[in-house]
DNA sequence: ATGAAAGCGCTAACAC
DNA sequence: GTGTTAGCGCTTTCAT
């Protein structure tokens, strides 16, 4: 009698309608052992009946989904967009879903994240972490297999980071050719370690690191905006800034023409990530570019590797001069 | 013996220490029946095991997934990753996670992807479809909850869309106001709604519709890239260009550089979709602004509700003048 | 109000 | 080579 709901194809039917059992099926599916006469049976009564294996069953029974779970700060950043589209890019190639979460940057809903991800017994996870080291205890404890994503975490975790030490020096070795003395850097929450960076290649080109010539903003559009529009206005001996990022770059030219601060006139401009924008920006932005999309990938590869597996891997970065710097200005 | 390997919580470790039996605590912990003294037993002892219901055997047992799945063309696309935040940002209030795929506007790797969400159990699908309706046909069989977003596909799915025709019409009204009597349409593939939408307002206006106006390009930037640069190039005659995507749009802007064709004042440009870099752009480009975020939260709403839903929600699009249009220049 | 038991669809032992 | 069977962790009748 059909009353209508739609049953799914099973197993079950298909070795029935095989003549088979079902561990044969099951066997031939994944490609098992099985005699070719068999197999052409199985795989015949499967493709009549369309049947798709449910992805349920088989991971309740191997207590594991082969999905991978990716916890970003914001989809809408175009750095994450394109590290997200290299972690799907390559999770196609292996088939798996990828589910995908913002943490805003909050440890908090990071947490609350990473509780999902174990509900649902994700064993994959790709992050750009926000919490500190012991937001990630649960997860590790919980066996998953782990990797950071743009940013190092904790020590234990692998990570592919982009080698933003070295763009850093490229820029400030840039900046100080052009005969700037105050740069001043707009950091993101939790970018410590490029702040560090940061400050050391201001060491290295022999100038004086101050702590006050770096700034912190949110991830948020507004946040970025008023540190930017700060920045620019408590420190007008800044003659040049570096934006840590393409929302804090987005940040600092809106708020430079909001402060009538021309660019590179007043001040010169070098922000973290090439986005297809920069160019089209006026001035064109001089940027330290990043493997986004390269990231993600290697992120997602390293996930899905069994065996031992590097503790970090770090992609080049590149500075790409446009127009947005110039010569210290007179003042 | 602990041979080191993790073994779940389950259900039936927390009956045990709690003293009840395995159906009490699943009551318990989904908000059935309970004495308020068993309750207590339950949750503590859930709480003494840090115990997680595991998604995989619920999930099993009621014979789905309770999150969503997410078909896009391109997650790189500033639009579509507004878009993926609304649905994230509706998901999260739900507590369900959302699996997102790309489908690079293929309908082949559409239709794969399909199966994947089928395969997973994914009774709720949101998607910018790419595919004609019979891409459509399996899911639906399967008897999944289907809402599309951005575009209409077929007529027996509800979808959420922008008022692209409005829009356009807004636009086009405002181009021939400035005198511009050849204007052209840069559209991305599966864009035949909105082309049809640009023909009408051209009427409205009393302009004539030349379908050698329109020029269309796919997904990829490079596509955008040259289908821009071709219509600058085959339509010297037309002095104002309608970008039917943030991509376009920038394509276009790149191509009127490398072609030495100014802007505005040998063509004038209006972009669909307004974007961040829009307003940063050399000259600010006029934009027709779509909600894109509340699409995506819109399109998961109507996902998530269980009862009758409306066929179509159509969001209002807004005309946003910048710089990137003036008078059409003498030919 | 609570417990026992029957599966959801699948795979992996284990028999044959 | 192939079938039988026992669960994976959960919810949900059905008794009690």
């Amino acid at each position: 009698m059909n009353d209508g709901i739609q049953r799914r194809t099973t197993v079950k039917d298909v070795a029935e309608a095989a003549g088979v059992g079902v561990a044969t099926v099951s066997r031939v599916l994944s490609g098992g052992q099985a005699s070719a006469q068999t197999r052409e049976k199985v795989l015949a009564a499967a493709a009549r009946l369309d049947y798709r294996p449910s992805a349920l069953g088989r991971n309740l029974r191997r207590r594991r989904t082969g999905g991978i779970g990716l916890l970003v700060p914001d989809v809408t950043d175009s750095f994450y967009a394109r590290l997200i589209d290299g972690v799907l890019s390559c999770a196609r190639s292996y088939g798996e879903p990828v589910t995908v979460g913002v943490t805003g940057d909050d440890p908090e809903r990071e947490a609350e994240l990473i509780g999902t991800m174990i509900e649902q017994s994700m064993d994959r996870v790709i992050a750009v972490p926000s919490g500190d080291g012991e937001t990630w205890g649960p997860a590790l404890r919980a066996g998953l297999n782990l990797v950071f994503a743009d940013r190092r975490g904790r020590a234990d975790v692998p990570s592919v980071i982009a080698d933003d030490a070295g763009g850093l020096l490229t820029a400030v070795e840039y900046l100080a050719g052009l005969g700037h003395r105050k740069i001043a850097f707009l950091a993101r929450h939790g970018q410590a370690q490029r702040v560090a960076a940061f400050s050391a290649a201001l060491s290295t080109v022999g100038l004086p690191v101050g702590p006050d010539l770096v700034v912190h903003a949110r991830a948020s559009r507004d946040s970025a905006y008023a540190a930017a529009a700060g920045l620019l206005q408590r420190h007008p001996d800044a003659t040049a800034v570096l934006a840590g990022g393409n929302v804090l770059g987005e940040a600092t030219v809106l708020a430079a023409r909001e402060l009538d601060v021309r660019i590179p006139r007043d001040v010169s401009l070098v922000m973290f990530d090439d986005v297809p924008w920069a160019e089209l920006c006026s001035p064109p932005l001089t940027v330290i570019a990043q493997p986004a999309q390269d990231i993600g990938y290697r992120a997602a590869e390293l996930v899905f590797r069994q065996g031992r597996r590097p503790p970090r891997v770090i992609l080049p970065t590149e500075l790409v001069v446009r127009a947005s710097c110039g010569p210290r200005r007179r003042i």
